[in-house]
DNA sequence: GTGGTCTAGACCACC
DNA sequence: GTGGTCTAGACCACG
């Protein structure tokens, strides 16, 4: 379970956690029945007050993600994986969509937002293989 | 100047509204010369605090995209239209860019991005003329 | 919209005052567009961390009961007020139902649990008029 | 001996455990001088942490209702019958006094918490046979 | 003025 | 060891 928190922008810590750990179950990273690296662990290694850490959690847990193992840890839920895989790609719809809206709502023609879309994509190698994660 | 400040998605209003006006100059909508609307009328028809319009303005003065005539109210700078649309085209950039970047941290596979990509760029017409913006 | 907080039983503080909440709105205390008590005040009142009010009112947003109004504060959301009377009932169904499942599994004779819960249901005027709170 | 520790509620695993077997005491299923099942077999039976048995019995050496005898177990103490039934109504007024105030600080009209009351104490029929427990 | 985020640290219950 | 609750206080963004 290695996390990077770089590339923030303006999003809390917290919810930059829960997303990381979401993306972690629909790649199978963590399984249902695993438990989550623990609060203090977490936190430890991200350099964040382990409050945050557990506000991420509490967070996945009201989403029915994680349960607690009273004394134990949080345990990923089973169905989390099918339920962070469809979140994951409605997270992903959502975000590009809204970009491309707020692009065309720029009045910028269609043909250079096109343009861009394509250099952008293409940057990092726009079909590098995304091992499995899905 | 009709400007719509749906699908607020956690943007501050008035970076919001910041953006739309130079929208408007980078879209010749507003022209170096002619006054901005007035921050009584704008707050109004926004259903906004004034404040908020307010601040908005004063971030386009401290840019230098807007100029106070005094007595009469905002004026646009002369030089804008070509700053707003370089700005234009690098707010869309960006925007495009962190989506996909995103999207990509996700995990999920490369191609699936792409397919999303596709659809997503497809609604509502991708290369729906977009009259003149540039 | 006065709370008291007494007859604390274990439950966390955030949790009740969470419940006072939905149950102002169930009876109408507290309306539909209108604020709820600041986190300030609210947590001056009740002499409690602010953060723990903040809380609270945090997961009532996640319920979809109050809603921020930026720069302003919390509103009640428009259908709040049916959604907390259905919670009502249930959060009384639960508890009642749960006590007598328990009261049950204690193998105690079902004529005395009857007895108790007579004795119980009329202390303090079983049917006093409960003003109107549906 | 047989226990079914499922509806947990949060209240504490032994806690929960040390009820039962208080009820079976005052249920006469363990009689003054019986031994009481040992931690290894009832951790097993219950899947718990034999910590967690060792923990219920030792909060009921402490209520005098069990006593070690050496190299044996933990007996059933003479009295702990007429004990744990007083207790056990003690238990049962006690949740059902406490679910009928939440019932009443909740605003709902009297009648209807009366309403719920006859529900949920009908349901399951109210006068079922409690066999011998009293 | 409002809420939101984050930190720091204490204390508790549970296993 | 685990998570959960609560406190205290700083700082920020928004209107």
């Amino acid at each position: 379970m290695l996390i990077d928190l770089s590339e923030s922008d303006g999003r809390p810590i917290y919810g930059r956690i829960a997303d990381r750990i979401k993306f972690a179950i629909a790649g199978e990273v963590l399984r249902p029945g695993e438990l989550a690296p623990s609060v203090r662990e977490l936190s430890k290694q991200l350099v964040v007050n382990p409050n945050t850490v557990a506000r991420a959690y509490r967070d996945l847990q009201a989403e029915g993600l994680l349960e607690p193992v009273r004394g134990t840890g949080l345990q990923v839920a089973s169905g989390a994986t099918e339920r962070c895989r469809s979140a994951r790609v409605e997270f992903v719809r959502g975000r590009l969509r809204s970009a491309i809206e707020e692009a065309r709502e720029t009045g910028l023609p269609g043909a250079e937002i096109e343009a861009i879309l394509h250099e952008e994509w293409g940057r990092g190698g726009g079909d590098r293989a995304n091992g499995k994660g899905a």
